[in-house]
DNA sequence: TTTAGATGGTTGCAAATGAGACTATCTTAA
DNA sequence: TTAAGATAGTCTCATTTGCAACCATCTAAA
């Protein structure tokens, strides 16, 4: 019979560690400002590159499809987090920043979730984290998660 | 300004993570097996523990709702590839376990998906691989994700 | 210029899933 | 023995999200 444990198993291990890792971070950008995962992505997002820019932009680089992203956009957009600009060179597209009280709002949670983050993985030391990272960095980058110099010179237009 | 960048937040980078290896993996037990994930789970830990086990347990050690074990476990005695009988000792549970098809798919699977998952660690040496897991492992050990020797005795009824 | 195909964004639909009500059964204590 | 509360499993409902069709616009090539 194969030896096999599924508890053991890296993917589903995977798997259940940032289930568990989201829904830590969740009570705050969910309960405390009501904001749900595709949400939060589009404000990280903007608020990170001060500049505006699509949302196909923002679906590209959190992994989101773009159905969702619109549909966040939507949300923001009612609540006046965000807002968004036509763009005159090609009129399909809208230009998304953060509004003031978006932009407060981005201030406001960031050291919470960063907070978070130091809580969960201060069960690492330092050494230990930078190589979790660079092995996290690892995976990624053979999967093609991430763009390398030149996969990003390409795609910059974004 | 709060320096932050939603690409290198860990949580952000496992969940993405975890999405890309189990899309990896669901070609296998998805588009050639016809299981979803909860059924994959279900299949998964019947297989490992040759005895029968209760829907609970199944819920309990995968971190799945008990709803989702439910339907999972309809869904695979429909296609015969799990059985249930009646506990005698609790009329409200069932023991559940694979038919001979069941356990033959799962031989099937087993090889296919951990030759996927060397293939995704193929990129860190083998001392990287076990750096990975101990780092998981410590992890999820402070997030009480795995059961201490101690926990896993006071649970060890299930 | 016209046409074919690509792209940004929205929306309807269907599949998946968690929450929680519900039934049946078990356990414990009065 | 009975009643109160816990537990296993099922089911309905609401939410979430991916897919794919769709519209508007852009680009490139005939």
């Amino acid at each position: 019979m194969a030896k096999f444990d599924l508890v053991k198993f890296g993917p589903f291990r995977l798997n259940r560690l940032a289930a568990e890792v989201s829904a830590a971070l969740s009570s705050e950008y969910q309960a405390r400002y009501g904001l749900d995962i595709p949400e939060w992505r589009v404000i990280a997002t903007l608020g990170f590159r001060n500049d505006a820019c699509s949302a196909q932009y923002i679906a590209h680089c959190t992994r989101t499809h773009k159905s969702t992203i619109s549909r966040a956009v939507t949300a923001l957009m009612t609540r006046d987090l965000i807002e968004r600009v036509e763009n005159a060179d090609d009129r399909r597209e809208f230009r998304l920043r953060l509004t003031r009280q978006g932009h407060a709002l981005y201030e406001e949670l960031i050291p919470r979730l960063l907070r978070k983050e130091r809580e969960i993985l201060s069960c690492l030391s330092a050494q230990e984290r930078k190589d979790f990272a660079g092995l996290l960095g690892k995976i990624e980058a053979s999967l093609e998660l991430v763009q390398t110099s030149k996969a990003a010179s390409e795609t910059e237009a974004y």
